[in-house]
DNA sequence: CGTATTTGACCCGCGC
DNA sequence: GCGCGGGTCAAATACG
């Protein structure tokens, strides 16, 4: 599958007259060319579409790869959580029942959730924090008011909410709590998409372009965004290299995100076609920018 | 004095 | 229907 090169399309209506030629000379050509420019977009869609169902396809492939090591992995942390209770309080009746009593609709539920919660719209990030550090404020580059705080029941660390501030209708919200397992660990779910732009670029984005280097520290930026972008990502504010037990807490989630950019960035195709679209987006908008 | 934060009250959905 | 828990509101308070 291939992308064509160049995504720089014009189709500003070009009617500088040439004194030699006639209006209607000068027309037909114009509308010759815009029909070209027609014709390339036409096929740009096709190819992205197929580049599309493509990754679709990959997904979803990779979602029932997954959803099968899930049901093995919760039939096992089960089994252990059982075992645990019986030797704790000295039974082991109702353990094989227990363990059976997983039905393969609860676990896909289960997994269907952790799914949804990676959809675009709700996102997850991880920030690691001093342990000094109590206050339950990211610096995400957004501006945030805070209206309201509340203790939930599975986390003994409050849980704070944030609106965006910046702009009046921005509908994106956030939650901020700390990590039950790693109390530096700030857990902050974002929900929603910003209407307006990034206020100031406080946080520089890092792509996993190998694997394994998740997290291996070689960005000396005191904020970092470590591992895939999107849907869940963790942030260092400490030092690198200490995002493993953060990691651990969104699996599967980082699982899947990773597993598709390690595909993807294999795909020597899809690195041209990126390439070629930012250098396509970096030119179309140099004029634009330019006049701020 | 204006703006941001805090915090108790209220609302609403969900499970029993 | 009731209770519980998460999410939101809004008055009180703090701060620059």
């Amino acid at each position: 599958m291939e992308l064509p090169t160049s995504p720089c399309v014009d189709t500003s209506l070009n009617l500088n007259l040439d004194p030699s030629m006639h209006l209607d000379e000068v027309l037909v050509e114009e509308l010759h060319r815009l029909n070209c420019e027609n014709k390339r977009l036409t096929k740009t869609l096709t190819h992205m579409w197929e580049y599309y169902q493509a990754l679709q396809k990959q997904l979803s492939q990779l979602m029932n790869t997954n959803f099968e090591q899930h049901l093995i992995q919760s039939r096992k942390r089960k089994f252990q959580e059982s075992e645990i209770c019986a030797n704790k309080f000295g039974f082991r009746d109702n353990i094989n029942a227990e363990c059976s009593s997983i039905t393969k609709e609860e676990s896909f539920k289960e997994y269907k959730d952790i799914s949804l919660a990676s959809a675009p719209k709700i996102s997850k990030v991880l920030v690691k924090t001093e342990a000094s550090n109590t206050s339950l404020y990211v610096m995400d580059g957004y501006q945030w008011r805070k209206y309201g705080q509340k203790v939930t029941r599975d986390n003994p660390s409050p849980r704070a909410y944030f609106k965006c501030s910046f702009a009046p209708t921005c509908p994106v919200k956030k939650k901020v709590q700390r990590s039950i397992e790693d109390p530096t660990i700030l857990v902050t779910t974002y929900e929603g998409e910003h209407n307006h732009g990034h206020q100031r670029a406080e946080i520089s984005l890092v792509s996993s372009q190998s694997e394994g280097h998740v997290g291996s520290g070689s960005v000396s930026s005191p904020t970092q965004i470590v591992g895939s972008a999107c849907p869940t990502v963790t942030l260092d504010l400490v030092k690198s290299g200490l995002v493993d037990s953060a990691q651990k807490t969104c699996s599967i989630q980082q699982f899947l995100v990773q597993e598709m950019a390690t595909s993807l960035s294999r795909d020597p195709n899809f690195t041209t076609a990126l390439a070629t679209a930012i250098s396509g987006r970096i030119l179309d908008q140099t004029p634009i920018t330019s006049k701020w």
